[in-house]
DNA sequence: AATGAATGAGCCTTCATTCAT
DNA sequence: GATGAATGAAGGCTCATTCAT
């Protein structure tokens, strides 16, 4: 009697199809904004705006301004993981090269949502959250190299990760007139020789 | 390049030692603040508490929140661009690996300087002054290469500077517990060796 | 005096048993909330939900918020009434002490509704309503005493009764630990001494 | 260095005339505009309006709505506080309507003040308030009451001090025809008479 | 008739910037 | 030149009320 039978519960995931499109719109539109001018030069009146949503409604779905952060950050998170998850399945038999091209491929493919994540973390000093994606991207990456490097020095293991994750962090900074064409075929020469050379 | 040369303005370089050391401390005072809590959360108060300046004296030297980010940047950039100009000099006759020390200690003595570049470029949206850093390093890598590798094929040399900046990213980044030891280790072979296959 | 005889207009009262036990539920609720929280803490949201009731059938039987809390008004001010009303019936021969036990006795009753009504008069400022009452409660408040005193001076009339009200607020204010044991029967006997006394 | 040398303190108290005034302009509007509309209905927006004041220098010397009913309450408890303890030291050899007139002259001087205390109490529930002033104030009544009267039985007195207290309670809420003539004085002989019969 | 998602006016508060002293 | 009190635009957020389903 005292929580809401089925009220208006604030924050709650939609259960519509038209509470679904506007959460959904409202993520994009996040995304843009804070790509474009940075988290805290975005306004939340903005974000309704853009996403077509009344200020009101925004607030339904997101009871703050850090929970459309979260939102956005929690999905790069789980989109990371079951993409190295899932790439950890086709691993195993893939040459260095087929890896790192592999690897470039799928860093190409969450470009945008890492920008953001990235700049989210950023300005809010999330440093926690920072050193939790970093070490499980290393976990990841250190677990596929494991799968395709015939004899590998676990106690390099670590630093051969990381060395790799900084490759792979130019891949994901690349954007329309950032990186010149060819450097991203650099990037997968490098990475692809250095896992040859160990 | 520093400031305005007219007389009393607003925003006007200072002339006497007092406001030289005001400026120095200001600008001391916002690099720590931007660092610890990023451009936004920031306030001129704090800027001008922390520096031991009147706030009204704060915007004698710096008409403008955006003009304190705006030296901070350009004192970056200057010494960048320095540091880089006097490595040309010392870099002829260098060794590969020779070299990749030099860039891996240069970065390491501005990692602090650039971290909070970055993050003023970061949350005001600067995209120009990012790329205009970018392209300016690019070039000065890349006549530092020029002066190491015996034949340099031209058109691959910025690809290749592109690809050494990537990994110098990685040592300004490092900081306390951020990265394992024995990574920046990594990180100079990774670059020598390059440097010694091409 | 309840509410509007239409058919179906907005705020009309209900017909069906089901409506009746509603608004029921929800003016209990609000007399619960208001009195905990205050009238402007208390939200619509909040008494659908702890009554049991739909934020729009809320609104169906109180078109708005002010509406419930004058619902709360008028049965106050009805109870008042007709307690003293059925007061009168009873206090033709009473002696004075007899009708300071039953007045004190009869605030006692209405404590709680009591304390809701002078919050909702206090917190939107509802002088008119406040005067009403008070005017009202004298005039029967002279009216008993014209019955239980032999001789009254109809002059003085009115100020004995102000008198004698402004101590049966106290005992409408006392509350659990608000006051200390002793002080009801005190109020009972100076009451009591007063009526006598004249 | 990290507090402000003599900075901006947030509602820090004002040490020029035209912060003084500012501030008593400011409690002089909130007095009066809580008295209106009650706290709750009350906008810092308007406090700020009424007291000729920018809501940014409202803010300068109260850093909430909160803090300007704070001080209000501050002010009361203190005058209320002052004034019977200065009270105490005349009150030796009064006589019981001596003293009778005394404390309800008292209480029509702070009539106002009064009024506005009990509302900003009511309104944001500081049931702890309520108690502590309650209680300073029977206790300070106490004190009064053995020395104006010959014998007293303490174990009685602080049903009776409540007593008295609940009578001056009916002066400090008349107002400008809220009380027909004649009460005033009807209060007067109450507790004269109260106090004589003990 | 019932339901609860949607709406948007308006509130409290912050802080970059100005200017009288 | 220095100082810091004053200013007010603008942001995050709430909640009474409406109306499509």
């Amino acid at each position: 009697m005292t929580a809401s039978p089925s009220g208006t519960a604030r924050g709650a995931a939609p259960k519509r199809q038209r509470g679904i499109d506007r959460v959904a719109a409202i993520l994009q539109a996040s995304t843009t904004l804070f790509l474009d001018k940075g988290y805290d030069a975005v306004t939340m009146t903005e974000i309704a705006a853009t996403s077509g949503t009344a200020i009101g409604s925004l607030y339904r779905f997101f009871p703050s301004k850090e929970a459309v952060a979260d939102a956005l950050l929690r999905s790069y998170a789980e989109r990371l993981g079951h993409g190295l998850l899932e790439l950890r399945d086709r691993a195993a038999g893939m040459s260095p090269r087929q890896l790192a091209d592999a690897l470039v491929d799928f860093m190409l493919a969450l470009r945008t949502q890492r920008s953001v994540a990235i700049a989210l973390v950023d300005a809010r000093g999330l440093e926690d959250s920072r050193r939790q994606l970093r070490a499980s991207m290393l976990e990841d990456i250190g677990a596929l190299l494991r799968l395709v490097l015939p004899v590998v020095d676990e106690a390099r293991l670590p630093a051969m990760a990381a060395a790799v994750l900084q490759v792979l962090k130019g891949v994901a900074q690349s954007g329309p007139g950032f990186e010149m064409a060819g450097t991203m075929e650099e990037y997968r020469r490098l990475i692809g020789a250095y896992l040859e050379a160990v």
